[in-house]
DNA sequence: GTTATCCTTACGGGAAACCGTAGCAGGGCG
DNA sequence: CGCCCTGCTACGGTTTCCCGTAAGGATAAC
């Protein structure tokens, strides 16, 4: 089993019961931070006295406090980390279930487990620590169903640009003009027309406005 | 110091280390369930053996099961509880932070304390059973400054009907219909275009889609 | 080199939304 | 009772958006 964690975890209670859930796998007593520069900080030292982690267990989102951090939330973190320790296996801990972060997060991150904050988020880690050590990656049994039932479109970096628009106010016939200015292409008005339509009647929609409340509530704005 | 506690926490380490927060509280060892259900099961049964509970400690938001369940949510379990069990006091331990939702809690449902799950939530509980102990109201503290800088509008029922219309895609100029199928006034267009614009120059917007953005992010659709 | 195909863009008619104005009903007050 | 004020509604002009069609440009196959 792994020897050496490191917990990071702004919430009191959440970082106390995952002290206590890990005390019982058979490794070293886990060591355990709140703040994302506390991590990075530690991870550093333990490289420096050859005694690395062997995994990390991170939230994703941190709370903003007087103490000013550099590194603001997970996936900041882990990137970090991983640039100063590339083998350091990753389990991410956290609420969020909107599945393209999740899958941000595997797929560009490369992060070995990910257990949400849930029902049976216990067990779950316990499983998950058993799985990254046999090398094997997890995913929290609640959220494979979600990705499942996802016959969602899959959108575009211009689908985003333009919908990121829309929220900020800017008028439709005048998208094209931001569009150029960041050398997104196609940039004509017909092409925007065309994404929106498309867009919407994927997902059955008529408005913008249904679009834009369904891209809020999968969280890809 | 309140003798009888009940905890009601579907989250495995939430309910876990809630436990170990007020196990040096002086109470009794405090109960603990996984579902609103039981929840309420456990109510009734204090009260018919003259042991009642001198406080419940919940969450909000449940997640669903293969156990089906009558009460789907803290807000329900604690109307509940309060119509078996009038004078219990109520603290909410949650990791909402929208300040609609906070609101009608203490307005509505007049909770006795809200702490969230954040950074310093281990200290803020046991404040908050204090101050609940001393017939106080309690918030914490991370909450009270969002509230304050609360300069947004008011939304009333009018501007939920219209914006959870738009939301589900009816045309601006057939929801007049809609409002007076549900006897909600004023319901002529101009009275709806009226209000549409009085929300968007209040928050400083051109667009529906960014009141909508908006509305999704401070959570009152 | 030519043709076919796909994608982007431009244009124009019609619908919806936006915005200001004016008429109408109800309530308070002298 | 009449007057004023407020809020709801109705109407027209302008802008924006929607949608279908057609022209331009790049690429790949022949």
């Amino acid at each position: 089993m792994f020897k050496r964690i490191l917990i990071a975890e702004d919430q009191e209670t959440q970082n106390i019961s995952l002290q206590k859930t890990l005390a019982d796998l058979g490794s070293e007593k886990p060591e355990y931070v709140y703040y994302c520069d506390d991590a990075l900080t530690w991870i550093k030292n333990a490289i420096k006295m050859e005694r690395p982690y062997d995994l990390l267990i991170t939230d994703l989102y941190f709370e903003e406090d007087h103490n000013r951090q550099k590194i603001a939330g997970g996936a900041e973190l882990i990137t970090a980390a991983k640039t100063l320790q590339p083998e350091l296996k990753i389990l991410v801990f956290s609420g969020e279930s909107k599945p393209a972060v999740i899958d941000m997060l595997f797929k560009e991150m490369n992060i070995d487990g990910y257990v949400r904050k849930a029902r049976h988020d216990g067990q779950y880690l316990k499983l998950a620590i058993n799985a990254i050590y046999n090398h094997k990656k997890y995913l929290s049994p609640d959220l494979k169903q979600a990705r499942k039932e996802n016959n969602s479109h899959d959108f575009t970096d211009l689908d985003i640009a333009i919908i990121s628009q829309l929220v900020e106010g800017t008028p439709q016939k005048n998208i094209p003009y931001y569009l150029q200015e960041h050398n997104i292409k196609p940039s004509g008005l017909s092409s925007i027309e065309k994404r929106l339509n498309l867009m919407k009647e994927v997902l059955g929609f008529s408005k913008n406005e249904q679009l834009i409340a369904y891209c809020k509530d999968i969280g890809i704005i």
